[in-house]
DNA sequence: ATAGGGTTAG
């Protein structure tokens, strides 16, 4: 048999990934199928203990052993079988070997030692390791046990090796400093180099010093240690480059990573899998892309590395396309993908949701022999949460080997953001049962889905689970607490949370004025506006948005236009949700030229503020140009809705436009293909009502493809009322007293019509039926709040002691009214009072 | 024996 060299070579790779090594082993070298009968052999060509573990078999390992009479157990089977507990964390069975092994009296070969220090701190059993440890303490071992190290346990091993004068040894010099930098003590590698003489500085601890250093974000040194290493004419092999090549990337140092380049061609290095892989993602790490793209296709014999490297740098740049269609490439020419590759092409997908290609990935994944980590099967997790596709997300969750927070986030959020909250909150409450802690993300969702179900009561438990977790200061907790309060119509609790975040951005802000708008405070959204200017932040499109609805709402023409001029001076960027609010704003403060305006200079316009720009037409009486405004809607490729069509009928109705309005009950359905809602239809009747054209109301009101609600009998009866059609409106009232029996002020109505036809009889006898059902019309109520003062006033009240003079003004308000003079005085003389 | 390629998933 031969192996592919670089395979075996990497003994990290296997290490790390054992089942994934194996597979790549098989596939590429002697088959599945083979590898697997040589291990159920019993024959004498059966494979030792050493090839199963070699080979990554390490249950099979142990079995064989427990199967063999110790008489076949040389001194040479020991470190391969530790070597396989220590894959497996097997405490319990490696303490056992090691009895057998002091009963051998082999407790002082120093290979066997070394091995089970290995095992033990594989185990996670330091002092087990340490008491091993203490029966020989040479350079060699610790060399091994340095590289499994805590800083503390570390340093006491430092000083051991001071103290017992081990310190000469170059291989322990370079492992101690590797510690150091794990560690995270940059600064003791640094004063452990410079006391080293320059002879005893050799290529891994000067590589050590620059990939340390690098990765403990001080890539400045690692770059100045390069050029000092350079200048001593340190040695070059692929590993110094790649170490350099990292800390370019990390400080994105593109011109310093050109110059490396160079050298690496001067050096030989040029066609070195390593380095070129390396040279490519520091090209993408400084964002040339166009760099990295040159690397990769100067390479003739990719590895599965250098595609892996590609696709990450495409997908890093935000150029998905790019890496998916890599991926296409690295299939059409053959190369076997790993989890790597999975992982990256899967958060692609992930990214821009798309469902297919996702499932195609995952069918290579069953098809190929490729290890399935917990990377992978997260991802692979997103895509069917996000895909809305439950039962195969279960699947894939069941399916997992281990399931950490990220699986359970992945299923939650999932569930979240496909607005299935229960599911959402069911499998929040299964993850904390499986005794995992949540995070601050796994918060945010599981807050969002109180949200969506409006269940504040939970929410609050949640914010209670939140501050005893100490998560309630995590900004994106924060805002979902925020929303949560602000959506469930609790502003105060809204403003409790939002005045306890130590660091508010941009988005709380925004929440927080948006939470006013919607619980109709637009005084206190407009407030948290200036202190939101006051704080310094630059407000962006949405918080002037906010601001403008305040401002719709408040109907204060002069804020809104002081807001149109403040975002035009400070150059903000509108959207368009922006732009429909600043257009809705000036409908609603009733300056229809200014919406008309903004509205025409607008270059992207969606149905939305067509809807409003409609609205503001028929409001202000001007059908017609509402009218134009859909002929204008049928050369762009914008469908109205039923709002449009709410808009243009209520419009035809209040500019009294009969034929029109009946027109374009028709046409809706026809030639826009929106089928008239209920609303629809109140509006045409209520349309043909005030004209006095009851029969055609009653008639359309039969016709109807729906059963007529109360809203169309109601506005038929006070059709009626205001015609005088006793009949109908005895209809009407039948037709609603069914739908709402015990609502007094239908029957009154009718009432009312009896009343005026003088139709005494039938009046008495509803007044009796009213009487004997104990049936009553509540009083009308109005109010008008006058300088702070709320004034309330019944129908039919006289308790007032100015009632004589409202009635007074009321009765010239009306004459003032029907001459059609300005009624402004009166006004004035009511306000007076 | 020490260092050294492609990742962090939601």
């Amino acid at each position: 048999m031969s192996f592919p060299r670089r395979l075996l070579a990497s003994t990290q790779y296997s290490r790390r990934y054992p089942d994934e090594f194996l597979n790549k082993f098989n596939s590429r070298c002697v088959g599945f199928r083979a590898l697997h009968s040589l291990v159920n052999l019993n024959s004498s060509s059966s494979p030792t203990i050493k090839d199963l573990v070699w080979q990554g078999f390490h249950v099979q390992a142990l079995q064989l052993y427990a199967r063999h009479t110790p008489a076949v157990i040389s001194k040479y089977t020991f470190p391969s079988l530790l070597k396989a507990c220590a894959s497996l964390a097997n405490l319990k069975y490696g303490r056992t070997i090691q009895a057998t092994i002091t009963a051998m009296g082999l407790c002082r070969d120093p290979f066997i030692t070394t091995s089970l220090i290995n095992m033990y701190v594989k185990c996670g059993s330091l002092l087990d390791a340490v008491k091993v440890f203490d029966k020989l303490p040479d350079a060699y071992s610790l060399c091994i046990v340095v590289g499994y190290l805590g800083y503390e346990e570390g340093r006491q091993i430092h000083g051991y090796v001071v103290r017992n004068l081990l310190g000469s040894d170059t291989f322990l010099e370079s492992s101690l400093l590797d510690m150091y930098f794990r560690c995270a003590r940059p600064m003791t590698s640094c004063r452990m180099f410079q006391g080293l003489e320059n002879r005893r500085r050799n290529v891994v601890s000067w590589n050590v010093m620059m990939g340390g250093l690098a990765e403990n974000g001080l890539w400045e040194s690692s770059l100045e240690l390069y050029l000092l290493g350079k200048s001593e004419e340190m040695e070059l092999v692929s590993a110094s480059f790649t170490n350099i090549l990292g800390a370019c990337g990390q400080g994105e140092c593109v011109s310093f990573g050109e110059q490396v380049h160079s050298d690496v061609v001067k050096m030989g290095f040029a066609s070195n899998h390593y380095v070129c892989t390396s040279l490519l993602t520091m090209y993408a790490k400084c964002k040339f892309i166009e760099g990295a793209e040159r690397v990769f296709e100067q390479v003739s014999d990719k590895g599965i590395e250098l595609w892996n490297a590609m696709i990450s740098a495409y997908a890093g740049s935000g150029s998905i396309y790019g890496a998916l269609d890599t991926y296409k490439q690295l299939k059409i020419h053959y190369i076997i993908p790993d989890s790597f590759t999975m992982a990256h092409v899967l958060s692609c997908c992930n990214i821009v949701e798309v469902l297919d290609l996702g499932r195609l990935v995952h069918a290579d994944l069953v098809k190929r022999p490729i290890e399935r980590n917990i990377t992978v099967e997260s991802a692979l997790l997103t895509l069917y949460t996000k895909g809305g596709l439950d039962h195969e997300a279960n699947l894939v969750f069941s399916s997992m080997t281990g399931r950490d927070v990220i699986a359970w986030g992945s299923m939650i959020s999932g569930f979240s953001q496909n607005e299935k909250f229960v599911e959402a909150l069911n499998c929040f409450r299964d993850m904390k049962k499986d005794g995992l802690k949540p995070d601050s993300d796994i918060m945010a969702s599981a807050i969002s889905s109180c949200t969506g179900l409006e269940n504040v009561n939970l929410g609050s438990l949640m914010h209670g689970f939140v501050t005893k977790s100490g998560l309630e200061k995590d900004v994106f907790v924060a805002s979902a607490l925020l929303d949560m309060y602000s959506k469930c119509g609790f502003p105060d609790m809204a403003a409790n949370v939002f005045s306890h975040m130590p660091f508010k951005n941009i988005v709380s802000w925004n929440s927080m004025m948006s939470c006013y708008s919607r619980n109709d405070l637009p005084e206190r959204s407009m407030e948290t506006f200036y202190q939101f200017l006051e704080y310094g932040l630059d407000p962006d499109a949405l918080s002037i948005t906010n601001a403008l609805v305040a401002v719709s709402l408040l109907a204060v023409l002069v804020k809104g236009k002081t807001l149109h001029g403040y975002l035009i001076r400070q150059g903000i960027l509108t959207d368009i949700h922006l732009e429909n609010a600043l257009v809705d704003m000036y409908i609603k403060s009733g300056s229809l030229k200014y919406a008309q305006n903004v509205f025409q200079k607008m270059c992207w316009k969606n149905l939305v503020l067509y809807n409003s720009m409609m609205d503001g037409y028929g409001s202000h009486g001007e059908c017609w140009k509402a009218m134009a405004l859909l002929d204008e809607m049928r050369n762009t490729s914008i469908q109205p809705d039923h709002i449009t069509f709410i808009s243009l009928l209520s419009s035809c109705n209040h500019s009294g436009l009969i034929k029109e309005g009946l027109d374009l009950l028709h046409l809706m359905k026809i030639e826009y293909g929106v089928e008239p809602r209920e609303e629809h239809y109140v509006t045409v009747v209520d349309m043909l009502g005030r004209a006095g054209q009851l029969d055609d109301a009653y008639a359309l009101v039969r016709s109807m493809p729906i059963e007529p609600s109360k809203s169309i009998w109601l506005s038929l009866l006070s059709s009626c009322r205001a015609h005088h059609n006793v009949d109908l409106g005895e209809v009407a009232a039948t037709e609603l007293s069914k739908i709402e029996p015990s609502r007094g002020s239908n029957y009154a109505q009718l009432l009312n019509i009896y009343g005026e036809a003088e139709l005494w009889d039938s009046a008495a006898k509803l007044r009796a039926l009213m009487k004997e059902e104990g049936l009553k019309k509540k009083g009308g109520c109005s109010w008008i709040e006058v300088r702070n003062k709320v004034g309330v006033f019944y129908s039919g009240d006289s308790s007032c002691p100015l009632t004589p003079q409202i009635y007074g003004a009321l009765g010239s308000l009306r004459r003032n009214m029907l001459k059609k003079e300005s009624c402004f005085d009166i006004v004035k003389a009511l306000l007076s009072y």
